[in-house]
This record gives structure tokens, sequence and C-alpha cells, in this order.
RNA sequence: GCGACUAUAGUUCAAUGGUAGAACACUGGUUUGUGGUACCAGCUACGAGGGUUCGAUUCCCUCUAGUCGCC
């Protein structure tokens, strides 16, 4: 359940309490795709502030399965992560890596029906399918904190024909996995319950996410995603969607952007009222090398949001330009990294392909969205 | 000392009588509901000297260096 503590203008400061505990808003999600915040353990996660994070009911649905993950107790058990959890539907990864099988196969990779999705495993081929009831089965089973109802997500660009089709069976498919759902969930406790989120689709046309805005609401879910905005479209179309949308979903539920961002989008979509991310930027990108600093004028605070926001800066620590140099590598950070060490250290981790370098790397990068939402949660006085 | 073979990018290897490709390395860049090893781009080479030829990295000779074999 949401409690909104507090809103500034359109900004909301609130709390999310979820069958294993209680989750500040905003937030960011770091994923944790596979059952596993790459290189780190959840212990370490949570030092940092971390109360939730993403997993993929795709990926373990396929891999290990989740008949094996009830099994063990829960994906909380298995993974050892005591906070809460969202499972991702799949939606998502069904065309983007029905994508891949393509390339893989040569076959078709994705088949959709009014049913549901039949797809190709890209790393063996084989063929699975997917349909709103199972994908919530599946999330039941392994055990999630928030479910996500299997959605479509046309690609970018996409005729209005296409979108519409999209919305319609997003829709169909939403109405059906909260049916389900509530079948399934009617005998548990309030406090044993899972949470539902429905997904609004669209593309970049301001009548279509209107209309799906509102038949997703009229269903009815504990909070709203909006999907199909991490796809490829350009960035400007991020501020117009969401200002179609959120005058449609109702102040005392969450609201996810769903695959967002970068910090610069991260404190736009606040200051219009979302409450919730997540995106792979941090992680992925430190894993390559790339890091997120403060800038030196930032003195560590959000100054100022523009276009070419300026109050951070990514470096590639790669670079040889950091070979000899010695200074840390964001005065403004606590983690681990610039606690213990250079510069000059971690490129040289990077450039030997040392697995320590992508630790310290994540790391950093997740101080530093933290620290970013941290700071957006604070209420300014003015 | 004699014989054989080799010599091309930082490294390991290609191709070619009309001025050379790859892999890795190196240097940049990319990454938005994960892609841990991913993707894009760029830099860099015909051992030295002579000859044949319109033209030689390629064919011939000498030298140098290395590898192997034989005394």
């Amino acid at each position: 359940m949401f409690s909104l503590l507090e809103s500034q203008n359109k900004k909301r400061i609130g709390k999310i309490q979820t069958k294993s505990g209680v989750v500040a808003t905003p937030f960011f999600m770091p994923v944790a795709t596979k059952g596993a915040l790459k290189h780190l353990d959840g212990e370490e996660i949570k030092k940092i502030g971390y109360e939730l994070v993403l997993s993929n009911t795709y990926h373990l649905w396929l891999r290990p399965g989740d008949e094996l993950i009830k099994q063990s107790g829960g994906l909380h058990k298995f993974m050892n992560w005591d906070g809460s959890i969202l499972t991702d539907s799949g939606g998502f990864q069904v065309f983007s890596l029905g994508a891949r099988a393509t390339e893989r196969f040569g076959v078709c990779g994705v088949e959709l029906s009014s049913n549901g999705v039949h797809f190709v495993d890209p790393i063996n081929g084989k063929k699975h399918f997917l349909s709103p009831e199972k994908a919530v089965q599946i999330q039941l089973n392994i055990g999630t904190d928030i479910i996500m109802c299997l959605d479509v997500c046309p690609p970018y660009p996409c005729s209005k024909r296409e979108a519409q089709e999209s919305l319609e069976l997003t829709t169909v498919w939403a109405k059906r996995c909260k049916k389900y759902f509530d079948k399934k969930t009617k005998d548990l406790k309030t406090e044993e319950k899972p949470l539902l989120f429905g997904i609004v689709q669209g593309s970049t046309f301001e009548d279509l996410r209107k209309e799906s805005a509102k038949q997703i609401v009229d269903i009815g879910f504990d909070g709203y995603a909006i999907g199909g905005v991490a796809v490829g479209e350009p960035r400007e179309k991020l501020g117009e969607i969401l200002k179609w949308i959120l005058p449609f979903l109702p102040e005392n539920k969450p609201r996810y952007l769903m695959g967002l961002g970068k910090p610069e989008e991260i404190v736009a979509s606040v200051t219009e009222g979302v409450d919730m991310f997540d995106c792979v930027i941090p992680s992925r990108e430190g894993r390559h090398g790339r890091l997120f600093c403060w800038s030196e004028d930032s003195k560590g605070e959000i100054i100022e949001l523009s276009d070419k926001p300026d109050f951070y800066k990514t470096i590639n620590i790669g670079n040889s330009k950091f070979k000899k140099d010695f200074k840390v590598v964001d005065s403004h950070c606590s983690c681990p990294l610039c606690k213990n060490y250079s510069r000059a250290y971690i490129r040289h981790l990077f450039a030997v392909n040392e697995p320590f370098a992508g630790r310290l790397a994540s790391l950093h990068n997740l101080t530093f969205y933290f620290d970013l939402i941290k700071k957006l949660r604070k209420t300014k006085k003015q």
C-alpha cells in the first residue's frame, strides 16, 4: 500500500508497504535480472540504502525455473535479499530478446496472439508460450513483492495502428492478469499479499496514451507503470508523455517509469510526480568503466536542470589520462571506491580486467544514484 | 663451419608483380522494463642494400637477425 506523506507542487514523497517491508519513495531500483546484482551482494546494496531490487520474470522462468525458486523458499531466500522485490513481467524481454533469437536461429523470435505470446529462447532456441495468467503465476511462484502485468511493448518508431493494437491487447491482458491475481490471492492476508501494477502503453501518441491510462486505471491496480519509454524514443518525448498520462493516475497510488534513466531524466520525472524508477545504466555502464560523478561546481547538489545538466558528469575511467591520476574519483562520494582508492588504481583494474573493477564501479555508480534520489526526497523549504 | 627454413602492425598470422588484411593489444566512443566476457570507430607494418622490371612487399643476389638440423 502506498502512503503519500508530502507533496510539493507535483513532486511526491511517500512510502510503499510491501509484504517484505517499507520502501521510501521516490526510489530507484538496482537491477538483479537473474536473481543477482552483478558483482554485488544484497547486504552491500542494503548498506548503500536500497530497499527494493528489480528481477526478471522472463529470465528466472527459463533459468532456473519458477517452480525451483518456489521449492527453495522463494526468491528472497534464494538470493539472500530481505528487502522487497519487483519483477518485470517479461513483456519487454519477449520482444527485445526475441530479436536476438531471430538473429541467432534465423527464426521469427516472437509471435503475438490475442491469447499470449509465443517466443524463442535466444540461448537454446527452445519455444515457449507466455500468457497473462502464466506471467502472474510465475511471479507468484517466485514470491515477488510487486507483480507487473504482462504488456505489449511496441517498438519505436511504430505506426499509430501498431500502437493502437498494442495498447488494446495490453488492456485485455491487464484485465486477465487482474482477474487471475484476485482469484489466486483472495485467501491471503493483506500483509502476505503482493502488489499488482498495471502498465500504460500508447507509444508517442497523445490520444492513445490518455486512452491507455484511463483503461488501465479503470481496471484498478496497486500502482501504475508507464511503459514503452525506454525503447529508443527521443528524450524530448518523455516530458510530453508524462504530462499526458500523470493527470489520469490516482494520487494515492505509486507511479513507476519503467527502464529509466539518466540522472537528469530521473530528476525531471520526480519533479513531474513519478515515484519509481529502474535502469541498467549505473550498473552496466559502471562495468564498462563509465563513472557518474558530481561536478565540481555542484558541491554534490542538484544545482540546475537543463538539457545539458551540469550537476554531474561521467568519466570513462579507462582513459589513458587517468593512468597517473592519484586523486579520488569523486570527493563528494563516500562509496568504498572513493573512500579507499585512486583513479589510477581503478583504471589499472579495468586495464588488466580484474573483476574487482566492475565491483567497485558498480558500488560507486549505485551510490551516486542513491545519493541523487536521497537529495530528491529532501523537502526544499523555499 | 655447412645446410634448410623464416623475416609483413606492439604481438600472432594472412594476401599480393600494380604500395597490404585479420585477430588480440592500444586509443576514443556507445550502452535507458541488463548485454558480467557487448557494440562502434580509429591508430600502427612489408629487416637492410643491390639487381631484373614501366612498376618489387612479392622474382633474383648479398648482408643482417632468428629457428631447426648436421659436423
